[in-house]
DNA sequence: CCATATACTTGCCATGAGCAACTATTAGAG
DNA sequence: CTCTAATAGTTGCTCATGGCAAGTATATGG
């Protein structure tokens, strides 16, 4: 595959400007007279009171001797204590001094700053969109430690509507083959969301993490009896941990609560995922016939959930 | 400001992260018996034939003497070469040997086969994810070398609706307070161009670089005569280079072509930059008016270009 | 023509870092 | 319950790595 081949030349420019850019930065380290390795053991230190110097070794990728080496130096200095252990005899977990924290505590404001000045430069947009690169990158690169975030489901606001139109658009493009006229038909009915919006009504969840969209859902007035869920929508990166049925339950919360006695919605039979979402909340399929829409043959389904029940 | 230093320690966090990655990637490296100095210095060997120990030092960040041992150590074994010099006796550019370039393609191709196996577990979804993350963080980090890739436009396609009425809606959230009613009239604007759309009167013109949209513009029928543009947009990153005029030169080709005989365009008095594109292209104001939407008191304008003249 | 700068080399030397042998302790197999 | 193997850490030996400064040869600018 020469996509590929593309694409691992691209991750070795990066890596080559990224060594360069860190030697620079390595430089800087060596002139408090410590060198990379110990600034990084000292780092981890740091960070986890009680590490055992094998592990630091292993996680760093240090030989164990060396590793010893380095911190009898430190030990010299009086920076860590190696309290003998407890149980098992041969461990020596590893304790910070006030006196290490005290040396740690200049060197690490330095690369602070050293990271601040390299941001400076930048307005908040393109920081934002840098951290968010970076961590992508750390994320699809493997790297266990970057905490995901927690999944947040909020109200609509500016840059939303579009948003869901155009994942509608790419995903059912992608998935089903739909054409762009899928897309309008969102856009147009969010338009009218966002037109006659009642928030004692009618509401929206947006689901993202880390900023990133991961999800919607709407439930829009269909007459002052029946709430009608729209646009359920979850990303591919997002299915599996049950977050469509965390999004159909708010609605049909949010139902109860302005007393609707009944919801329905409109689906296609092709979307097998939703489905099960709206069968596990005791959807009843009430109505279905072919149509052709999307450049497509399909055949549309209503759903319809008593609310007053259960 | 707690932000920078969020994002500085999201910066130092990669920076870990990477340094422990290539740290690995590196003692592979040394099982070939060579340093990593020796790779990198190899590699821009390589690259570019030619060039001057002193430069090397310089663009590696490596000491000359230790350049200059480096170099005679490849010299021994017969993979430079350092012709005299023509002009200046001082320099001797480098030239890799035949036998040079054979040391260095199996390294080449272990490190290519490295950045490779590193990629495999993704699909080529998220390895274009990656891709582009890195391309960004590189470009933010100011590598000059990253070549920004040519601005291309073209017609609309699915997921272009949605990013169009998105943008809009955040960038004129952000810029000028309007609120999300404006987005939503975007929307509908978009959804109705996409369900009456005619190609032979009508287009669309959606401008983007390495695939990251940087505006768009479109022509839509008003009546047999008039052609009327509308939501033009360009990003802030991409400002300045000439795209509105652009845009708008393709609106009124287009318009042209199609034979119509004026274009209009309905802006507001507080988008300044896009007016002076419209008069640049000898647009008209002929008719103002104080209206409020979108939360603001605004002043809205019709403008108009007789597309017979010129 | 002389002072200064550039391109590269060389001598000197500290230390960074790999390897293997060694001690102390613990866990697991039989 | 004992013997073996594994784990945690230390130490001796070694040499490549790489910084610094002085040195040579050439070029440039006043």
């Amino acid at each position: 595959m020469n996509q590929l081949k593309h694409d691992a030349a691209q991750l070795r420019a990066f890596n080559r400007f990224h060594t360069g850019r860190i030697g620079v930065l390595q430089e800087r380290m060596l002139d408090s007279r410590l060198s990379l390795a110990q600034v990084r053991v000292l780092y981890e230190l740091s960070a986890r009171n009680g590490v055992l110097a094998s592990q630091l070794a292993r996680e760093l990728g240090l030989d164990p001797g060396y590793m010893s080496r380095l911190l009898a130096g430190f030990r010299r200095k009086r920076w860590i204590t190696t309290a003998p252990a407890s149980s098992d005899k041969r461990r020596r977990p590893i304790v910070l001094t006030k006196a290490g924290r005290a040396a740690f505590e200049p060197l690490d404001r330095r690369s602070q700053a050293e990271a601040e000045a390299l941001l400076a430069p930048l307005d908040s947009a393109r920081r934002r969109r840098l951290v968010e690169a970076l961590r992508t990158a750390r994320e699809l690169l493997g790297d266990e430690s970057v905490a995901p975030g927690p999944v947040v489901l909020r109200q609509h606001r500016p840059g939303d509507i579009g948003m869901v139109a155009k994942r509608h658009g790419e995903l059912y493009a992608e998935e089903y083959g739909w054409d762009e006229r899928f897309e309008a038909l969102v856009a147009g009915i969010l338009a009218r969301f966002i037109e006659n919006f009642r928030a004692e009504r009618e509401r929206c969840w947006i689901a993202e993490r880390d900023g990133q969209f991961l999800g919607c859902v709407f439930v829009v007035e269909k007459n002052p009896d029946t709430a009608q869920l729209r646009m359920l929508l979850v990303e591919p990166a997002a299915r599996g941990m049950g977050l469509g049925k965390q999004l159909v339950g708010e609605c049909i919360r949010f139902a109860r609560s302005k007393r609707y006695r009944r919801m329905v919605l409109w689906t296609n039979s092709v979307l097998d995922a939703a489905r099960h979402v709206y069968e596990s909340f005791g959807f009843r399929l009430i109505e279905q016939g072919k149509h052709s829409a999307f450049g497509k043959e399909l055949v549309e389904q209503t759903w319809e959930l008593d609310l007053a029940v259960d």
